[in-house]
DNA sequence: ATGGTAGCGTAGCTA
């Protein structure tokens, strides 16, 4: 089973790059984030004319906004809310084998990191709180479970450009990587990525729009992730960043696809 | 020293 996740930054804006991807990598399940479009107004059609006939969509006018696009039929599929908002950041859906795919966008955190006086950083931190909470009461280690997506953090040394740099900029700081592992701890789950990458070695998935030049000044962050838990560990296979999309024809997102195979 | 770009939707917010 391959699962693409992508943070594609408006799916209208986007399209033709969505069915490239589909084309290069065909795989079975996407998960995108931020969307940026209400339900009634998902592109559907031209996704369904390529097999994705399986849809769950939970959009918002402007904003976030995630979607689960499949070959293979849903059992069933829900959505998730935090912190009192409806803001369209979380849905999952219930694949063949038993998986439970999530498909997760988490809060970006503005610009301050002091949640005292940056409340979209106290957002962020909330919904870590009340994210892991729910993983560790309504969920336990043994379930087979993916979860990708934005987390919007980059935890690792060498997931960043400068550790140094960037350890009070908000996706790096100390206490939004303590909250990410924390979470990642609350269902025993595994960086998939890592276990193919060395956590030694630079590993990146966004590249800010602001460059004068991405590629040039490369100061990326690992921003975008694929976790799985124990008993979907040993069936990993692959991981795939397709660096090359930031480059992509006219008008690249700033974030790249995560893709993943899995042999169940 | 603090601007730089992008999308939505048509001003200003969010990233």
């Amino acid at each position: 089973m391959r699962i693409a996740t992508w943070n594609i930054n408006s799916v209208r804006m986007r399209l033709d790059l969505l069915l490239r991807l589909m084309e290069e990598e065909s795989p079975d399940v996407i998960c995108l984030q931020e969307t940026k479009v209400v339900d009634p107004d998902f592109p559907l059609g031209p996704l369904a004319e390529r097999g994705y006939v399986h849809a769950h969509v939970h959009g918002m006018k402007s904003y976030n906004g995630v979607a689960i696009l499949s070959r293979l039929p849903f059992e069933s599929h829900d959505v998730q809310h935090w912190c009192g908002k409806q803001d369209c950041r979380h849905a999952l859906a219930h694949l063949p084998g038993g998986i439970e795919l999530h498909c997760v966008y988490i809060p970006a955190g503005g610009d301050i990191p002091d949640p005292a006086v940056n409340e979209k950083f106290a957002h962020k931190l909330q919904f870590l709180d009340e994210m892991t909470h729910w993983l560790r009461t309504e969920r336990t280690p043994d379930r087979r479970m993916v979860l990708v997506g934005d987390l919007n953090i980059a935890p690792l040394e060498q997931d960043v450009w400068s550790h140094k740099e960037l350890l009070s900029v908000v996706s790096h700081t100390p206490i939004e990587v303590e909250k990410l592992s924390a979470m990642q701890d609350s269902a025993g789950w595994v960086d998939a990525m890592r276990r193919f990458v060395p956590p030694s070695e630079k590993l990146y998935t966004w590249w800010s729009y602001r460059a004068k030049d991405w590629e040039a000044s490369n100061r990326g962050r690992r921003l975008d992730h694929v976790w799985v838990t124990p008993p979907l560990a040993g069936a990993l296979t692959g991981v795939t960043v397709r660096r090359d999309a930031r480059g992509w024809e006219p008008k690249p997102s700033d974030h790249v696809p995560v893709i993943v195979d899995l042999d169940v």
